[in-house]
DNA sequence: TTAAAAATATAATGATCGTTCTATTTATCA
DNA sequence: TGATAAATAGAACGATCATTATATTTTTAA
């Protein structure tokens, strides 16, 4: 990946995460990573292929995030929600970036929404490989989900805690 | 409200839950609502402030929903949990909508985000007048909002199973 | 019936949208 | 150095955006 491609997938990221998508057009975001609007029709078809290749890497740093906590750990419940703490506190408090774009592109079919079903549903097989049944991966991620919402509005921190303490009380271990 | 200023809220919050408040335009609200633009343009200063207008309105029906729920019920937070469920059943699985128009309004001195935030608070304040104190308020709202955006990847009566079994196991009565 | 109010259709504003085209410049590397 | 590739600036495309202006019609009530 070249560096004009990376610089144009990075200030595409925080932008959309910021604003939403519809909201910011590509103008705005050749502008700020300081590349030309021609370089980026080189490097992606459309504005959605941008997205989605923004959704791409997102999903890679945070599975990835999520594999260092659980590989140094004995309580794999406790390591994900520590890790999605992690995750939340890295980031200016606006929800789940897959699910607002799954929201914006809310026909089933779009490859944009797909794209963010699959990844909840790897999200799921995820915390499933860790020897949770359905029912707990579901509860789980539930509780997740709900960190990143109710950290859009109360303290970070004071949200992570109280995950952290659900997550041991609800998951069997 | 007059018959024409309540269409247009009512296809104005439907299109808006939909696919976005960025995404939609005036033009198709007014179309579909069967109103001259101009007559948007008497009962509404701006398109801000028709957004605003269609948040009260989900937010009276919101908390409607919750006081008819408590009010018949012993088990407070049991009874915000079905409310909760019977909220999410009734409308298509895209998410909070006061939180998806805050994430598109992020600048915190926005007056939509603003409504947002105290529409947050509101429902905090809500739980706690029934008699729970601010950790168990905060542990049941973060149950409600994780049901909202799970049920957004998973069928939507299991998310509801899932969500009034944690409540009753979670929250002290 | 008549006066006031509400709603209408249409067009224009200036701005921005995603996308495409052309032509020129810069960078890479043999 | 010279050839190839990458990136650039700038304009144009048709479409849509929120908003405003004008003029006409319809509805409502006295």
């Amino acid at each position: 990946m070249s560096k004009k491609k990376q610089d144009l997938v990075d200030h595409a990221e925080s932008l959309f995460y910021n604003h939403g998508i519809h909201a910011i057009g590509l103008k705005r975001i050749v502008t700020e990573a300081n590349v030309a609007l021609m370089t980026m029709y080189n490097h992606f078809e459309s504005k959605e292929d941008l997205v989605l290749e923004v959704l791409k890497q997102r999903e890679d740093r945070y599975f990835d995030l999520l594999r260092s906590h659980v590989n140094t750990s004995d309580n794999q419940a406790l390591a994900i929600a520590r890790a999605h703490s992690e995750w939340l506190r890295s980031s200016r408090q606006n929800g789940c970036m897959f699910l607002r774009a799954k929201e914006e592109y809310s026909d089933p079919t779009h490859p944009i929404n797909t794209y963010v079903v699959a990844h909840k549903e790897a999200l799921l097989a995820f915390v499933k490989k860790e020897n949770f049944n359905h029912e707990d991966a579901m509860r789980l991620v539930l509780l997740l989900e709900g960190a990143t919402s109710l950290a859009e509005v109360v303290d970070v921190d004071e949200v992570a805690t109280q995950l952290q303490s659900m997550v041991t009380t609800t998951i069997g271990e």
